[in-house]
DNA sequence: ATACATTTAATTGTCTGACAATTGATAATT
DNA sequence: AATTATCAATTGTCAGACAATTAAATGTAT
């Protein structure tokens, strides 16, 4: 059923890619049901809780699902939009925050990307939409909200934007570049009159779709990516400013 | 070290997620070590083969990794590009594969996001990335070139395209989009007339970036985006002319 | 004293065998 | 015929053992 190994893994990572490979080009197909554990312990040569282990991996991946009882077993998973989702958030998140990536990086790659579904999205959005978008403006302007709950907000807010486009390939993609970057954005404390700068850029967006103009979009969202970068550098220089008090007064020529 | 399991989910995976969610919100940090597996089966109160499928897991996400000998064990691992390079494209792939995606949406997704990176791409490109493109449209125009090896030669081509706009989180995103249809765009069958206005689009679009011309490099890609959906749609129409070969005459009413 | 070889201890990788839990199919009973 | 009980296959979990690996500790010779 498998072809051979290859060295230089354990061999549980082995047997995972074996079968991956064979997800991946086809050779077994959505739905289909593996071999049992002690069958392909047998057919590998190694114990069954090696083949668990491999299984695990796969199922990590949410490429296999498994399933107990009789005519249980581990089959192959078709990927959905919901757990791809969640993968490719947790990805997006982790590779920005263990990678010192600069905030100016992944601000200019999140809003690059979004701006290629303001077009798209001025021309498809439905009135649902409009109303996904209005509804979070009003949750954003609400008084005693946290933090937290506002770039919460804010989140759902583009999200709504990028679903306008009706892509689910390019909304998969976004949510990466969109949810991925929560945690860095809940480092930021907005003023009351950051919000209502943000609140009105967001209103203008929203206008720009509702009269189907796609390039008001873009524009506002360029206009948005400098407000956020303008934010966090803000609290960049705070934050320099109290590890080291007293610089100004030139150290080095 | 750990908080409570939630249930409903096989012990493994439950440890697992406490983990995943530990390193997520930075309650571990990169390159801590985790406690031995015995330390863990004891902790959790489960066995150690369970304490393992559940760190093969996190394994298969990349978010540890494990060194054997005296001071070996399990670390967080510092999430890198090129290890999620690999799940994006593997992810991305699978979606496209398993989900009867039409070609359409994907290649729309597809150009909208490379479109994105082009403005950046024109101002920032170095010699480097045009010498790269300048090579895969001489490859291209290789006779006798497998269509294989002519798609590969144009995903190369995308990527120096998108790694010359210089932001390593675009490149990254753009990765699940571009290299994710390459099985999608095996499918297809380059005449020798097809490869002619693929290569001479690639060659402008080089052109443009030479120039630093932004929107002529959008253009291009408009234009290619339309030519690969008019491909595919000829590859479609033939598919389904071999599978019902006489459905001209009107079976239905 | 330094360089090199040996031993040791800690840790992951793997195996064996067993039992529990789950679940669809089957047989028995009413 | 419908319901119930049993069965068999499969995954989930456990316990204990041994192999393989690796850095550190120890010993030895120059």
């Amino acid at each position: 059923m498998k072809t051979e190994l290859s060295p230089d893994h354990d061999l549980s990572a082995q047997i995972a890619s074996a079968i991956r490979n064979a997800i991946i080009d086809g050779r077994l197909i959505v739905d289909e049901r593996l071999p049992s554990e002690s069958e392909m312990a047998e057919t590998f040569g190694v114990s069954r809780p090696t083949v668990r282990e491999a299984l695990k991996r796969l199922a990590a991946q949410s490429l296999i699902r498994t399933q107990r009882g009789a005519t249980g077993g581990a089959f192959v998973n078709r990927l959905q939009y919901d757990e791809a989702y969640g993968q490719q958030v947790t990805t997006a998140t982790l590779l920005l925050s263990m990678n010192a990536i600069d905030f100016d990086t992944a601000c200019e790659a999140r809003y690059a990307l979004e701006r290629a579904c303001a077009a798209l999205s001025a021309q498809r959005r439905s009135p649902d939409h409009l109303a996904a978008m209005r509804a979070e403006i009003h949750r954003q302007s609400q008084p005693g909200l946290s933090d937290e709950r506002f770039c919460e907000s804010d989140v759902a807010f583009h999200r709504a934007l990028v679903d306008g486009a009706g892509n689910p390939v390019l909304s998969w993609h976004l949510a990466g570049a969109i949810e991925g970057m929560q945690p860095l954005m809940n480092m930021i404390t907005f003023s009351a009159r950051d919000r209502a700068r943000i609140i009105a850029l967001h209103t203008a967006l929203a206008d720009a779709l509702e009269a189907r103009d796609g390039a008001a979009a873009e524009t506002c969202l360029d206009d948005l990516c400098a407000e956020t970068k303008q934010l966090a550098r803000a609290v960049r220089a705070a934050r320099d400013l109290r590890k080291s008090p007293a610089q100004g007064h030139g150290h080095g020529a």
